[in-house]
DNA sequence: ATAGGGTTAG
């Protein structure tokens, strides 16, 4: 046995013995992963420099850019003297990590401590407003910018916006921002636009999108959206077809408005002509684009299809796993219902509400009290997830077929208790059975055409490398 | 260093 191939040196990248304040500002320089920052701050301890108030703040820096906000605001604690960058740095992880309180929070400590926010502040602080549903906090954070001479920012301006239409649900504070706007770029359009098709006003959007000077895909995207959200889905293709036409290229995010317009439709022909588009393009089957066609698969009736995209994903999230779950249980396979829940927990995705929403009705299809119980337990004990109506009137239908009367009285009990007046359970049953076959078939050619786009005509030789790809689709004249 | 658009629901 030859030992010498078998024995690896430790690798230690502190070659040097001395070890002071400009060796550790190199290291962080060419730190690149929270490991490697662990090492230089336990050498910046040991070597007695976290006096050096440039490398704690440089530490606390890159922690946030790896999105360590603990060991982040552990640094930030011994910071004496934290500039403006910092406490802006640490106001946006916050943000990004899912505590926009917090933010705030840290916010308010920054001006008690008669720091002064910059231009940069204020994007941060009222995203976290958004993300909090403060829209008292973004008025005074508002006026704190004009105060502070920062409200010609367009950044600052767009983001104030944002917070009107978003979460003041307040079409006339967001269009008074918007048009007192001296200079605008393709965010305020697109912000404008986005904010009042939440708000309802899909024509003035549209007026409001067809003044913009420059559109990008996110201005054509959100249109898009905004036209399938409020179900015209036609309308969405149509200007898809104008957004080639333009030469701007689409997205992830537009196909997949586009594919829940195809669903809405209830058009398995235009769901397979965005998918073959998609493939053509060379769009990556990520969870978003992925999910949104195993559904639309799903409800156009090709459980094949679904299935098969299914299988094709790399990355799969909840909502993948949910959909995939649910559209077997509307095809009447409650068997694949429980191995797909299987394999997601094997996977080690949580489950959750609507997982189990998917989970119950298969066992009611399959008339065991005996699942239905076992899963039920394994919801509200193992997962500690509070049961809604749906999850109720599952085991409901369960404890009644196999006639336990006093399972049924306890839970009517607590479906009382728990449910709300308005909650009807016997329109709830009855919507459910609109999910067979024939009904949802009848419903399609009621209420949906077939959309033809027949007049796209794709080149499949084009290739995603290809930068200007989308010249080689034309319109037929 | 900052901003706008997306999928699932008995």
């Amino acid at each position: 046995m030859k030992v010498s191939s078998c024995y690896t040196p430790h690798v230690n990248i502190f070659q040097e013995t001395r070890f002071g304040s400009e060796e550790a500002r190199v290291f962080l320089q060419n730190c690149n992963s929270f490991n490697q920052l662990k090492q230089i701050h336990s050498r910046i301890i040991r070597f007695g420099l976290t006096h050096d108030q440039l490398l704690i703040r440089k530490l606390c820096q890159i922690s946030s850019s790896y999105g360590k906000i603990n060991y982040a605001t552990l640094v930030f604690d011994q910071l004496n003297d934290p500039d403006t960058f910092t406490w802006n740095v640490m106001i946006r992880t916050y943000n990004t990590t899912g505590s926009p309180k917090k933010a705030l929070f840290l916010f308010n400590e920054m001006l008690c401590n008669g720091f002064l926010p910059d231009k940069f502040t204020y994007p941060f602080v009222l995203n976290a407003c958004i993300a909090s549903d403060f829209i008292d906090f973004g008025r005074v954070t508002h006026g704190l910018s004009i105060k502070m001479g920062f409200w010609s920012d367009v950044y600052v301006q767009n983001n104030m916006m944002n917070l009107y239409f978003k979460c003041g649900k307040n079409v006339n504070d967001g269009c008074k921002v918007f048009d007192k706007m001296r200079v605008r770029n393709v965010v305020s359009w697109t912000t404008a636009i986005a904010g009042l098709i939440a708000c309802g006003k899909l024509d003035t959007a549209r007026e409001i999108f067809e003044k913009m000077p420059s559109k990008d895909v996110v201005s054509w995207s959100a249109m898009i959206d905004g036209y399938v959200k409020c179900d015209q889905p036609i309308k969405a293709f149509d200007l898809f077809k104008r957004m080639l036409v333009d030469n701007v290229r689409p997205n992830e995010f537009t196909l997949v408005s586009l594919i829940k317009g195809c669903t809405d439709l209830g058009s398995l022909k235009l769901g397979r002509r965005m998918h073959d588009f998609a493939l053509k393009n060379g769009f990556e089957l990520g969870p978003f684009l992925g999910t949104a066609l195993i559904d639309m698969y799903s409800k156009c009736g090709s459980l094949d299809d679904a299935v098969k995209v299914f299988g094709l994903m790399q990355v799969r999230n909840l909502a993948t796993w949910n959909t995939m779950i649910t559209s077997f249980g509307v095809h009447g396979y409650r068997n694949e219902v429980l191995a797909v829940f299987e394999e997601m927990v094997k996977a080690n995705v949580v489950p959750d509400v609507i997982t189990f929403v998917g989970v119950l009705s298969a066992c009611v299809q399959m008339k065991s009290l005996e699942e239905g119980q076992k899963y039920f337990t394994l919801m509200t004990e193992h997962y500690g997830i509070t049961p809604i109506l749906e999850h109720y009137t599952c085991m409901v239908d369960l404890y009644t077929r196999a006639n336990e009367l006093n399972e049924i009285c306890a839970f009517g009990d607590t479906i009382s208790a728990s449910t709300k007046a308005n909650h009807n359970v016997a329109e709830l049953l009855q919507e459910s059975k609109l999910t067979c076959v024939d009904e949802m078939e009848k419903l399609i050619h009621k209420h949906c055409r077939d959309y033809d786009l027949s007049d796209l005509v794709l080149d499949h030789s084009a290739t995603p490398t290809q930068p200007n790809f989308i010249g080689s689709i034309q319109i037929a004249s």
